[in-house]
DNA sequence: TAGATTGTTAATCGATTAACAATC
DNA sequence: TAGATTGTTAATCGATTAACAATC
């Protein structure tokens, strides 16, 4: 759970990828691939509806819905493959190619998304960390030198960023997302506690341990 | 998105209070908090249910029609008291309390995470700091003194924490949740890259923002 | 073969939405 | 009052699930 998107669509009832998948169906293909490139990292060669349903608290039927609406990918008596599932799935998602992010903020937070794979394993690069400290400016954070803010414009462009990263403190956040906008990023990922403000055509994901934490804590309370 | 629950409930029609929350429910209620806690903290006293409809990207008629099943909380013309609602939700949700968390990992992302308010500001406390490295045990982190992962089993007891916070790398992840587990911790938020083996009284909640994006980038690709 | 697991159907249930009267 | 926004209804649509034949 978490802030997410305002696009609808049904699809062809076969789901055939020629329609726009709902957003149910987009959420939990997200989530088979992220199980799916844990299992392949951990030297896994196939996996069953039912483990893929564990790991996803996704009930098994569905999970062979939703992969059989795009074709035959199991075996029976056997499963799926993890790593065909995952070209299938990515495929589906379209989301098959590499793109660029840019992570503003140098921080603690900044260093661990910069140092991790988490972004790498999905095909997202980051081409570029920026800081409006000059202390850090010129730094290197995760294997990049980190660069002025006021870089930002022309990196975006240059590099063609769609995603804008910001591990920043709440009160920079706005006028960042201001500048990510004024650049040319659609998408912008929010680790601050600020609410963003941004024109329609721009998604904004706020992130939120804490409230998912909160949900969690109602079903061990409960 | 992210890893979810299992529980399951469909709570009186009215859905008063006195029985579970659909998992829906419980979803999208933990989400108006966020915004809820996020406009408190810029000043906002009142907002209308459009206004958190643009925020959590959930229908207006939706989030009126979830609320009006607890109480009548807003007021016509005028829309719903930020702090009341806060208030509100807290106890629908039944986690109005104080909560410990430990954290386990004092790298970059669990410096990351014991200086931020992410989870303060949701009524959780960071009781304990966890690393396996001598060189950071005993070292100061978001004003918490590091201790070894051998206290873990003890602290845990003695601060009745329920909820353990993995920031630690993927090889190491498995064989700390057995040792929460074994500690008694109910609740495990997982922000490394292992697919966790628990049993099943344990929940899971795998941290995936590159599975966030993958999910927001469909939506802007297609 | 025997066991396991997929692919698919059919039935049910909850989520979603538009619309609008009530009322602040 | 006039404008805005809630609370609620009714209709529709998609999600969920159990069950099982097909088949690896």
């Amino acid at each position: 759970m978490s802030g997410e998107q305002a696009a609808r669509g049904v699809g062809s009832p076969g789901g055939n990828g020629d329609g726009r998948l709902s957003l149910g169906v987009a959420a939990r293909l997200s989530r088979y691939l992220q199980v799916l490139t844990q299992a392949r990292k951990m030297g896994r060669e196939t996996i069953s509806s039912q483990e893929l349903a564990e790991y996803t608290h996704v009930n098994p039927t569905q999970i062979r819905r939703d992969l059989s609406a795009f074709g035959k990918f199991g075996k029976r008596g056997v499963g799926y493959s993890v790593e065909s599932l995952i070209v299938e799935i990515r495929r589906i998602l379209r989301t098959a190619g590499q793109h660029n992010i840019a992570l503003l903020g140098a921080g603690h937070l900044g260093n661990a998304i910069a140092s991790s794979d988490i972004f790498a394993d999905h095909g997202f690069t980051v081409v570029a960390i920026f800081d409006s400290d000059p202390a850090k400016v010129g730094t290197d954070v995760g294997g990049k030198v980190v660069r002025h803010i006021d870089e930002l414009d022309r990196v975006v462009k240059e590099e063609d960023i769609v995603v804008g990263v910001l591990a920043v403190p709440g009160g920079a956040a706005q006028q960042l997302a201001d500048e990510l906008v004024r650049a040319g990023v659609k998408i912008i990922f929010n680790y601050s506690d600020a609410l963003l403000s941004v024109p329609p055509e721009v998604t904004v994901h706020t992130s939120s341990p804490a409230v998912d934490l909160l949900y969690a804590l109602y079903f061990y309370l409960a």
